[in-house]
DNA sequence: TATTGTTATACTCTATAACTATA
DNA sequence: TATAGTTATAGAGTATAACAATA
């Protein structure tokens, strides 16, 4: 009747329940003080890596689908922090670049993430931090 | 310009990428040919571990709203694998148990979900998964 | 007065199909 | 004919507030 239990094994399980602690730090630290949802930031941050990229390339980096990507550009546009431009090399596609104030926030984000990290490591080890990142990348190196 | 991102040492974007790649496993060998969701699927195994648990406890574990709990105890019920019975020592409160057919599907997932892990077991070797496991617990153990 | 569980509601996410413009 | 991006729509997830019954 109870026991170990399947689930204790099941590696998406814990996955799912590391998420919640990642996404409340992420909440706390970056989504609430800045008003930017777990998407917004990843593409804010890949964009200011990339300087430019299609919504093509953004979509496959953050698992989304193309609507949905439509929709997050959108309401970053709107805000002022990427803007749209046409590829010079295929008018079908575009680039999504930074605003200057969009670079400011990237900018700005980046301390405020590593006290996030900080935060985590807490629960973690730097090391086991370093380790779990590496393990993760094992898991997803496949799709990239 | 470029370099090599924030994104790279932020754990929760490995995390949310991890996640892709464990619903996909999930879908593929249980959501879409036993039509469960995630959650679905770890409720009927808490259940099935603790013989019966209240809504209150699902919750918890499951990181769900207690409103959201209610919804899918609707369906499993509405569905034949669970049911809910009044908790004798406090009339407030429900014991959520399964049913006869809830304990056949939980049985016959056991293989499946042990298969599911073996396919993960592909990208990262079995000392990796068991070490994915173990650093992720430490990262939620402080909400048990 | 506080707690358990439910119902009601609104907002967001996710997925699909249909459309446009270019290749 | 295929591809990049968008628009439209429906279904599922998520969060809050309000409620009924019991402690």
């Amino acid at each position: 009747m109870t026991g170990k239990g399947l689930l204790d094994t099941t590696l998406g399980f814990h996955i799912a329940r590391a998420s919640v602690v990642a996404y409340d730090a992420f909440e706390q630290h970056i989504g609430a003080p800045h008003e930017l949802r777990k998407v917004d930031f990843s593409l804010l941050m890949l964009v200011a890596q990339h300087g430019h990229l299609a919504p093509k390339g953004l979509a496959k980096m953050l698992s989304l689908t193309a609507p949905k990507l439509s929709m997050v550009l959108d309401r970053m546009q709107a805000r002022g922090l990427i803007e749209r431009k046409p590829d010079p090399q295929d008018r079908r596609s575009v680039r999504v670049i930074l605003t200057p104030q969009g670079e400011r926030l990237a900018r700005k984000l980046e301390p405020v993430a590593r006290r996030m990290e900080q935060g985590l490591k807490k629960l973690l080890s730097a090391a086991d931090h370093a380790r779990l990142i590496q393990l993760l990348s094992k898991l997803t190196a496949p799709t990239l």
